[in-house]
DNA sequence: TGTGATAGTCACATTTCGGTACTATTGTCG
DNA sequence: CGACAATAGTACCGAAATGTGACTATCACA
């Protein structure tokens, strides 16, 4: 429970805080400083093919209506645009832009670095083997809310 | 970016979030119902010691009102108290009472239920070093925010 | 064709958060 | 010893984020 033997829990929120917080830090010095981690939950599944905002809301744990609204601010920066579902006229494709894509890019290439980094810390395979192992032991995406609430004690 | 090869913002969100929906529903089911995930950033970093406020602020990354309010709402309910430091007349100490106590005695067993699943999943001895390798990764507590924010994209 | 389910949006209330300001106390430096 | 900057904690207030219920349009299926 304390620094010395932190509980599963802490070692998540720390592994995904930091993460983030470089991430976006990185991503505002590259002329992407106006997207929050908020919208990470729908730029990390965007897809060049477009996604829809209920696929969206499934893979990212939240609302429907917090996507949306998401959306709406990741369209007024200019990241997505919406598109009409050609198979259901109900849906709407959300669709990354060229600035979209260009902040995919950058993501990529921090995180790729951050991985990199990682492995030189502990080893290359005893990385591989972390990266293996997280997705051994988190399936699917998850269900509850996927991007907000602390630590658990 | 796809569920395919999630990036390890994704994972490390759902190694997170799926941890606390369970230890919280598991909670709530022992007696445990009215702290929700945003306590647990308090609740995580709790010492029978006794810990200042300004202590839990670093530790959880969060700001110093906020910790306040989380304390308030923990002191109500019966988990924690507020004992002046005898150190520093400025501070308290927060100390978890009985409750507080049994709730972190619930949410340890837990949690090591939890990590033995995962163990069976992977094997013990992959897991003990996923372990290592998430302490060694995150240093030291999340210095921005612990513990909110959605996914990096 | 009719019925239930699904995709998406709107509007409202509630919760949660962040910044400024303030008091009390401490430590430090002349 | 006395002044001054720094720290612990709290209160207040506006802003931001979230959750709920209701609504329209479209689909799937009987």
């Amino acid at each position: 429970m304390i620094t010395q033997d932190p509980d599963l829990g802490i070692l998540a929120a720390r592994l995904l805080f930091s993460l983030q917080r470089e991430v976006f830090a990185r991503l505002a010095e590259r002329g992407h400083g106006e997207v929050s981690p908020r919208h990470g939950a729908i730029l990390a599944y965007l897809d060049a093919g477009g996604v829809r905002a209920t696929e969206l809301a499934r893979l990212s744990g939240r609302h429907k209506q917090i996507v949306g609204r998401l959306v709406d601010e990741l369209e007024a920066l200019g990241y997505v645009e919406r598109r009409p579902d050609p198979a259901d006229r109900r849906a709407k494709l959300v669709v990354p832009t060229e600035r979209g894509l260009d902040q995919q890019r950058h993501a990529d290439e921090i995180i790729a670095d951050i991985e990199r980094r990682h492995a030189g810390t502990i080893g290359e395979p005893a990385y591989a083997q972390l990266r293996r192992a997280l997705m051994a032991i988190t399936g699917e995406p998850a269900a509850g809310q996927d991007e907000s609430g602390p630590a658990p004690g």
